[in-house]
DNA sequence: GATGAATGAGCATTCATTCAT
DNA sequence: CATGAATGAATGCTCATTCAT
């Protein structure tokens, strides 16, 4: 009986605290984080101010949680895809493609990692917490591409790591630049759209590589 | 006499604009528009409070000549190294390059533009007259494609539009990376460097277009 | 049956008030009244937020009963002594000496009552209770000095109300300088210390008195 | 011409921050450091929430200065009483005096300090600040007791720093309990006061020393 | 009775902007 | 033109108190 209280008890707080950290998300990605004040979110979210700080203790705390929560998605993405594959090609591909599922499919968490929250006047303890994130959001695709190249026995002229690093920038360019709104009027009323920008880069590299 | 005291004015004052631009863009590089205040900027320049705003109407006026400045310096840019080229493939590898070479030389101004400035809570105005820019520094590098393509008498099976936006995209995502700070660690203790990687995307695509 | 639950009722419920207070009384010691939060207390003393409110009514409910503890444990202490005694001089010795013992002993609850709390913006009524208290504690030791000047016949020259308030007033600065720390250096490495100077006080009045 | 500006303005400048200062001191004895806001402090100086914040980079900054005016006030008293007299307990007398004017026409000062920064949750640099002030005012008496003695050839059989912490505690017993308002009620239809109370106290130690 | 989540008024402080001198 | 003092709305955060469970 009090079993089940407290699990309610749990699940209402775990509610709370989504609410609160996608509505943040929201706000800090349409406004930014410096524009978006306490008191939006918790009229948004529909609570008073003092809920907001039961919850977390300030403001760069839900950023930093909001920050997390997207990295460990993007990473669970990366590692379900990668496992399943045999051949390293194969894995390169499902990478690439998990970035651009993560992508769309996730779009305010990829934003939210995409914000360089080295401007934001967070607590030093957090930059450096957020640091080594993206290292390692890196490190599979850089591990397939280097099984990739050992395979074709070294025929292949191109350093596994530049490989790696041009994979990841051109794609990461192409949602970058997505974000930002650039392609809205170009690319109105043409056919071409993101899904096929990564697909064709990713052919490219294909065709490099073999 | 008068106009030589007129045109000693007239040179102070684009002094002090020039300073106070300068100063202001690295504060909003190093900590962000909103956590730049006009004080910081004030006392940086070593000018009072009333003088920033005898030249700029507004904080976000002065960030608006900032961002102006930069886009006229990168058209410039592109403009003078793309017309001096006589065969398409050449524009193109000199474009490419010009972005390069404005990315090392001028690279608070390539910062100021990469800023989104969509979060920046500016005036609508503002928000309006940016929002073309990205496209005419595009124009350049489309146009230089669509020559080659048709030079290449449509024997190659991509579309202009999508080559170059890939183009513009790839080399995008390395300075992205580049100025987040993503390669450094991964980078230490190797010979890759920016002018690298960003030469040999574009060797991948010269060999692609071939 | 009925009867012993209700009296581990009653014990538990003392247990709590007592835990409340002592807990508080530390803690407004420490950091003063304003700079203590009811949270504070409530996790110090380990027990819910609403707990404190279930015994007090409010904050400074609290500190009202926390101050008339204290008051009335230094009523007790000086009522306790001075009966027992004979001669008027050994009563005034033994109030004065039972000041110093409670200061001692009692340390806290001394500091309580040494808070100005007429900068505490308690509720008037709480003013007007504590008001009268020092008052009380005058009473015995007054007394105890006009039965004194009345057996010596009028030989002394000095007021009984005067050299009350003197005998007090002097003790008490010894005890103010005391908790402000301001002994604490320069009494270092000396034999000197609280004890012997309220000793050393008694005995000027002595010789002054006789 | 352009000296006369700057004065003028150097001298309104003085004012402001006397004006803040004395509204300030005020209002904190009456109700206590943390129960005064920086908003009560600027109503009552007729002046803007930022004004204040141009003059003082904090509240806390606020009560520092008004302390250290305070005390130095107090220091220079004491130092102007001292050095015109010649006997030692001429100077004994008239520290004492000096105190007693003091706490008379500067009562304000006094008051503040004697407030327990301690419990204030100040700055820890204004705390260490504050804790030597005491002992410089102890000084001077301790000196003049010194010589005083030294001058009685050792017939007294008290010890100078004994001596001198009894004469500084009782004096400021006595004045400690006016500031609570101790007398108020006791004293009332009396003509006891602290004149004479602080008289008859110098007059008791003065008979002891003979 | 007890719990702890929720409330919201209130606080110190900041900062773009204005304006008298 | 230049200065720097003044403004006041807005912000992140706190905390005594309440109340549904």
């Amino acid at each position: 009986m009090k079993e089940a209280i407290a699990r309610r008890h749990a699940a209402d707080r775990r509610k709370r605290i989504d609410k609160i950290q996608r509505t943040a998300r929201k706000m800090f990605l349409k406004n930014g984080y410096e524009n978006t004040t306490i008191r939006d979110i918790c009229a948004q979210a529909r609570l008073s101010n003092g809920a907001v700080y039961f919850y977390f203790s300030s403001k760069s705390e839900i950023y930093a949680r909001i920050y997390e929560e997207s990295f460990h998605l993007l990473i669970d993405c990366l590692n379900r895809t990668t496992t399943k594959k045999n051949t390293p090609w194969n894995r390169i591909e499902a990478i690439l493609k998990s970035y651009l599922s993560f992508y769309i499919e996730y779009n305010d968490h990829w934003n939210i990692l995409d914000i360089s929250f080295k401007r934001l006047k967070l607590p030093q303890h957090l930059v450096d917490r957020f640091d080594s994130c993206m290292e390692q959001a890196f490190v599979p695709l850089y591990q397939a591409v280097k099984d990739y190249l050992v395979e074709k026995n070294g025929t292949c002229r191109f350093d596994s790591l530049e490989i790696s690093i041009l994979l990841v920038t051109s794609i990461d360019g192409i949602f970058y630049n997505h974000r930002q709104g650039f392609f809205k009027k170009i690319l109105e009323n043409t056919d071409l759209e993101l899904n096929r920008l990564v697909e064709t880069q990713i052919t490219i590299f294909k065709q490099l590589l073999q």
